[in-house]
DNA sequence: CGAATCCATTGACGTCCGTCAATGGGTCTG
DNA sequence: CAGACCCATTGACGGACGTCAATGGATTCG
């Protein structure tokens, strides 16, 4: 059995609680924003969105994704809520982007993505 | 109402649906890995152990977080389902810390948060 | 107006998730 | 050996999630 990088002497009884960086409240709304990228449907919209040089309409998620309107629909509210994405709509088509004042974090969280 | 951003024009019935740039499989992946990071308690063990310069042992997190251990004891399990996190036995204690060989997109994620 | 198109909402269903109490297996100490 | 300590597993439970079929509102075209 090798010996992994230093391992801490310890006594029995006695811990030693590492220290934690971030505000509950700044992890609670990341790990928030972890749920909704967190799905391969999103994920795959989120990254397109991203990409796309236009806003994109539900109909072509729609033509693009295996799953149901109502599911494209559904999940796109998800994003919305989340405040990963913003809807305009023109006649008959709904048209979504990212979210123009996407925080810092989450910007460099999606540019990391792929 | 203000004219976002080029809106496409459209024609009725006809779709465009944005090219996919990433493979199925690696979406996938990538969402697994998400969906590992994408709970409070989770995302603020992991971000401990990326600051820390030792492993650290199951004791101190049931110490640190307002939960049981059985609990504790199951998000490493998820963690480490993931390919996120190593775990070394020393005596009593298990001791956990960042997988060494975690993918450079994971690190990515990883630092992108905070 | 009537038909067609796009989309959001609702209701329902099965599955996965986060949590705990209880239990048991290992390991050290006296 | 007996007791204390650390940890993983099991079973259970309520809640959230992903999906669809059905419905209806809104808009455009003929």
């Amino acid at each position: 059995m090798e010996r992994i990088a230093v391992l801490p002497e310890r006594e029995r009884g006695v811990c030693c609680p590492p220290t934690l960086r971030a505000r509950p409240e700044k992890i609670e709304q990341t790990s928030e924003i972890l749920k909704a990228l967190a799905d391969p449907t999103r994920l795959q919209m989120m990254l397109s969105l991203r990409d796309a040089k236009e806003p994109v309409c539900i109909c072509d998620f729609t033509a693009t994704f295996d799953i149901s309107q109502p599911t494209v629909s559904h999940h796109m509210s998800r994003l919305r809520e989340a405040g990963l994405v913003d809807v305009t709509r023109r006649g008959i088509w709904s048209f979504y982007r990212l979210a123009p004042d996407l925080p810092a974090a989450t910007r460099r969280i999606l540019n990391a993505i792929g």
